[in-house]
RNA sequence: GGGGUCGUAGUUAAGUUGGUUAUAACGCCGGCCUGUCACGCCGGAGGGCGUGGGUUCAAGUCCCAUCGGCCCCGCCA
């Protein structure tokens, strides 16, 4: 054992040593990150997770110190003892949060040494592969070490308030049974039970539920949940759910206590205060307005609908998508003469992807307009098209004629494309927006029948239940979104707490009545004892640590993340196993 | 399942229309240096271009396949 450790027990971090203490004597532990080593005096920048200093190794501290400073590398770990000074007159360094003293040394123990590292730590460019492979060092980065230790705020901020609100933790089992609805599910094999399986958690949808049922009033856990589907700049196949349930409530009591949720956790991680209540937003407008259920309302540029204009227009494509029950939809950018031909052309292949044929523009002039579109239009069209926009001067029209889906997928996409390009999004803003009446169902042309917008527990609006045989897509869920600077931060429902009720919608999903009490029996059963009204909500735990750190991908605020083919660069997982592991499971790979 | 993009010393990158021994910076190793903080100066080592085929007199440069990183569509109740 280092006779240092066992002997001098740590007086600071290394970021926490300031000018008040100079003159006193620390014991500080941490890693080189760098060594300037001028033949005398030897400099090292001491690293621990709370910042950096500088150590000084003066040749008058004798050779057995002096001496063994010479052998420091980077990343060789350090205990030392030495006293605070402030530095001499013009010698400060104003980069360093640290930076106005130094602490001279008296005793220095190697307590390990490092291979040189495969890359620098105060360097930011490091391809990913080579970060997710040495992860251990990556997350060394303070850049890396503030996410995870805001994300560890948040986690406590969040247990804090609902301890404060009455909730109690309860977790929920990982070893779960396969459900139909939803995500594919990651599967694990019964050993004990030949052939059979459980399923990770996709949530603990179900789980929370029958803690209602069991009466605990209010729940809340933050848990992992799996969902076995393709990655995503913002999606992991591991990740993390702040998960809630309470009893007796409404719509309005969730959202009222989330906002209170949201309000505590950016106060205590950013030191915000959040204007409460939150804006709300109805799905259909959302769509209408923004193409998207989780618009970002940081800037505007809303969908304009013009189809009533141009269903008779000279432009014909306009006219026949209008008569085919489709629609012309147009956005305006302000100002955007910045964009030349060259860029505006270049846009039809950002809507492309959506399903877009084509992407119509108009540079709007004094007079006309400077666009492909524009010899085909009635003067009083055109005319029409301006007033109805709001269009002046130097504005850029853009139209997308199609079905609907089409259209406010490839406007809205275009909107945040546009939004970004022109720099109209506030990097600082917190536009939080509740999307509220979500339709409860949706039809699924790849599976030609009704699937849950949210899920199959979901309750619909009482007075909309009439319309779930005669028009299932019109129902009302009474389901609700919180969306964040354009990004679904979380979502919940006002469960079904009725037996019946949940009968009708399985029926209308599709769901036989032997099918619904084979997946979930034990729920409809639960139903029928005494189940109170219930409903509750999840949050995306990695999402929002995102937001609040500003991240670009998840991957940074997850300790040990996957790769977008979903493995582990760093462990190798997943991998394969031996011959005996499979046979003992009863498994063969085909 | 599909579209796009990238892969060259430890790292980050350059590498013309294919053409001698594949460049640079940082890092690394050795030496010198008592106030630096991206320390400085001198010297040195290190890769055959993700992998496998092919075209060619000649391939890092062209073609095919394959592996891997990233972004997106589908998918994600």
């Amino acid at each position: 054992m280092s006779q240092f450790i066992s002997t001098e027990k740590r007086t600071h971090y290394c970021g926490q040593v300031s000018v008040s203490d100079d003159g006193r004597e620390v014991i500080l532990f941490g890693w080189a990150q760098r060594r300037r080593d001028h033949g005398g005096v030897i400099f090292v920048d001491l690293r621990d997770r709370e910042g950096i200093v500088q150590i000084v190794f003066n040749p008058e501290a004798g050779e057995s110190v002096h001496g063994e400073a010479h052998k420091i590398r980077n990343e060789y770990v350090l205990a030392v003892k030495g006293k605070v000074r402030r530095r001499p007159e013009g010698m400060d360094n104003p980069n360093l949060a640290t930076g106005q003293v130094e602490v001279v040394i008296s005793k220095l123990e190697i307590l390990n040494e490092s291979k040189t590292p495969p890359f620098s730590f105060d360097e930011e460019d490091i391809s990913e592969n080579v970060r997710l492979k040495y992860r251990y060092l990556d997350l060394r980065r303070p850049a890396v070490q503030k996410n995870l230790i805001l994300r560890s705020k948040l986690a406590i901020a969040t247990r804090q308030y609902f301890n404060d609100n009455g909730f109690i933790e309860v977790e929920t089992p990982f070893l779960g049974k396969s459900t139909p609805e939803g995500a594919r599910d990651y599967l694990v094999p019964s050993r004990i039970s030949k052939g059979a399986f459980y399923a990770l958690p996709q949530s603990p949808q179900i789980f929370k539920q029958l803690l209602m049922v069991s009466g605990f009033d209010r729940y809340f856990q933050i848990a992992k949940c799996f969902r076995d589907e393709d990655l995503r700049a913002d999606r992991q196949p591991e990740f993390t759910q702040i998960d809630v349930e309470m009893s007796f409530i409404t719509e309005e009591d969730i959202m009222q206590m989330m906002e209170g949720l949201m309000k505590a956790i950016f106060k205590a991680c950013l030191n915000r205060d959040l204007p409460l209540p939150f804006p709300r937003l109805k799905y259909a407008d959302a769509i209408n307005r923004y193409g998207k259920d989780n618009p970002d309302i940081r800037f505007g540029m809303e969908i304009v609908d013009l189809t009533p204009i141009v269903k008779n227009s000279g432009f014909k494509l306009f006219a026949e998508v209008a008569a085919a029950g489709g629609v012309v939809k147009a956005i305006k950018a302000d100002s955007a003469a910045a964009l030349s031909r060259k860029d505006l052309d270049g846009l039809a292949d950002v809507v492309a992807v959506y399903g877009a044929k084509g992407l119509a523009w108009a540079k709007v002039n004094a007079a006309d307009w400077t666009s492909p579109i524009f010899k085909f239009l009635k003067p009083e069209e055109a005319a029409a098209i301006g007033h109805t926009m709001n269009a002046r001067e130097g504005d850029v029209l853009f139209f997308v004629a199609d079905m609907p889906k089409v259209v406010h997928d490839a406007l809205g996409n275009l909107r945040l494309h546009l939004g970004k390009r022109l720099n109209l999004i506030d990097p600082d803003a917190l536009a939080f927006t509740w999307i509220t009446e979500f339709p409860l169902m949706e039809y699924s042309e790849t599976e030609k029948r009704y699937v849950s917008t949210h899920h199959p527990f979901t309750s619909p609006f009482l007075e909309d239940i009439p319309l779930m045989t005669t028009d299932p897509g019109k129902v009302r869920a009474r389901a609700y979104d919180l969306v964040l600077n354009g990004s679904e931060i979380g979502g919940g429902s006002i469960r079904i707490h009725r037996q019946d009720i949940q009968a009708r919608v399985f029926s209308a999903l599709g769901l036989s009545e032997e099918d619904a009490k084979g997946k979930f029996g034990f729920l409809l059963d639960a139903l029928e004892y005494g189940a109170p009204p219930h409903g509750g909500l999840a949050f995306g735990l990695d999402r929002l640590t995102m937001i609040m750190t500003r991240a670009e991908s998840i991957r940074d605020v997850i300790a040990f993340p996957k790769t977008q083919k979903a493995a582990c660069l760093m462990s190798d997982a997943p991998s394969r196993v031996s011959i005996e592991q499979l046979m003992e499971l009863s498994l063969k790979i085909v």
